[in-house]
DNA sequence: CTGAAAGCGCTTACAG
DNA sequence: CTGAAAGCGCTTACAG
């Protein structure tokens, strides 16, 4: 029933070598041969196999975004913008749920796929040994790594999580605890760097204990906060690794009985949307999160072009979104945000 | 340098039919040459070509997902969801983003996939025509459509929604609004029909002023409140279509000096986590946003395995999880959902 | 049980 | 400019 590249030759009294010339348009055809096929590919309704295609062209048109979790507005936005820039060259974007891919996995993948996008974390030395192997170019969502070849994509984490510091020490708060993501995660680690710097530039103290855990998710925020709070001596304000530790910290403030920001400021990092919305209205380091993924397919498509150019590492930069959680007496919920 | 199975064969000795067998397993070999073809196999780190296996096999173990825009929650759940299911069962899944997916839209996307999963608004008419024609496989994210030949997984909307209202009706409230979904939502108008339903049932009147309209985005919800709270008789109870919009509303009777839930309490639907760290919690109604994703996979599969099979539609319980926003004195933000 | 061969639907040197 | 043919890497009747 659906019509192959042999339907339309005989129908255009033509071989499939002409066909598939002026559907490719990658030859010169008589104007009077092109107007015949092209007239029999729209009577058919003809449209290449694309699996064919792939066959005989060595390459699928499909990328692969490979992230360990997709289950937070985070994935969400980086799948947004992989696929949106992927449609746009008109590739395709496969998803894939994996912590721990090895070469194996890969290997299992390569043949469906022409490169790879994946999260920082996952993107091993051993992985990437294998991608260089079969060929398979990759990108991460992270910085660059020595001896890696993979190209990076990151947002600036330790200048955004420096600037916060400089703000809430602006502010005047002296005593400045953090919440930092799992010790898995390369870009907590990069804001925790941040953090300590900045306290040290400006020499105030840091004691241990202002030095707290969470894994990214709003309960680990409220738990690592309420300990916070049960010190002897609890910080004045909390610079938490992302939002949703925020919003955990946040709500543990109000549960105890104290106020945001009167007795603890909070800021955030990734600058979601959805931190206007609590009480107060979350102060946070926004981060293009959509612009990664979009850029993470830019790289991957200019790699597959130029693979021996040398490595490439894009910084996106990062904006402080000033809202009300931090201590600054902001109009609106949403005016007083600075980035767009 | 791949190793391809013309590789293996001449290794193992046999021939590539020979070859083809043992890995597919899809018929007897003698125990001998199926032990050295393995050997040969593993030596050459050996794996099957997909994309050949695909023009072969007719058919391409990839699904595909189609939502007109991954940018919440709400899609990175339905990503995982179907996600974890496709690679439960060796399918691989594609993501796109459409919103006026039609017949040449899908004809170009078909000969890569086995069948799509498709958000319930753009599933239309002429769509399922032509996924019928091209003999593509799909399932709605929403309701059954008479006379459309797509399968259906889709929360309990009407119930739950009515559900949440019933709940608001008990805590006495009586002047109930609701701020509902985008005209073109399918979930969003059962929402709505419960609500007005639920009212009429307990003859409690519902002014025309009291019905406003977002878009699923907080700031829509804020400005619906907004409009609300200026009515001569403003609302006591606010039930929302999602909660984005409760969020919003909620900050919306913050900003204007209310409180909730002593001068109008909220309740959002979706039951989303993240509803647990405002202030106050937000009650909601869950509905179970990954195993929708999931079961439609499963759904997928199942149809392809039995096309002539009637069509099922499958509806996923919600269930309400009470927090604090509604008037209920909950003991913790999380204590006291009743969903797990 | 195993192999030779055709077929899946394309692309692209190679001739003419 | 156009066609015949080989090739991409598999699977699977069909013989033997």
């Amino acid at each position: 029933m659906k019509a192959t590249i042999y339907d339309v030759a005989r129908r255009a009294q033509v071989s499939i070598a002409t066909v598939s010339r002026v559907v490719s348009g990658r030859a010169r055809v008589t104007e009077e041969t092109r107007a015949r096929v092209l007239e029999a590919v729209r009577e058919l309704n003809y449209h290449p196999n694309p699996v064919a295609q792939g066959l005989a062209l060595q390459s699928t048109r499909t990328l692969a975004l490979i992230i360990d979790h997709f289950d937070s507005i985070y994935q969400a936005k980086i799948v947004a913008g992989a696929e949106t820039e992927a449609r746009a060259h008109d590739y395709h974007l496969l998803v894939q749920q994996v912590a721990d891919l090895d070469g194996d996995k890969l290997r299992r993948l390569s043949g469906r796929i022409d490169g790879i996008i994946i999260s920082g974390g996952a993107s091993t030395d051993e992985l990437l040994r294998a991608a260089t192997e079969q060929s398979i170019h990759t990108v991460r969502l992270g910085s660059l790594v020595p001896d890696l070849r993979a190209d990076a994509v990151v947002a600036d984490n330790y200048k955004g999580a420096y600037e916060a510091m400089e703000h809430l020490i602006g502010h005047g708060y002296r005593r400045i605890a953090h919440i930092a993501g799992p010790e898995s995660s390369p870009h907590g680690k990069l804001r925790a760097k941040a953090y300590h710097a900045a306290l040290e530039d400006h020499a105030i103290p840091q004691p241990k204990e202002y030095l707290a855990h969470g894994d990214y998710t709003h309960e680990s925020g409220f738990q690592a906060m309420v300990g916070l709070l049960e010190l002897s001596e609890p910080p004045d304000a909390v610079f938490c690794a992302d939002d949703l530790l925020a919003m955990g910290a946040n709500l543990a403030v109000h549960e105890l009985g104290y106020s945001v920001p009167n007795d603890v400021a909070i800021v955030g990092f990734d600058g979601l949307e959805t931190g206007a919305y609590v009480t107060p209205p979350l102060t946070s380091v926004y981060q293009p999160i959509e612009q990664l993924g979009r850029v993470a397919v830019e790289t991957l498509l200019w790699r597959m072009a130029h693979p021996d150019e040398e490595l490439r590492e894009t910084v996106l930069p990062t904006e402080i979104v000033l809202r009300r959680s931090c201590g600054c007496p902001a109009v609106s919920h949403v005016a007083s945000s600075t980035a767009a």
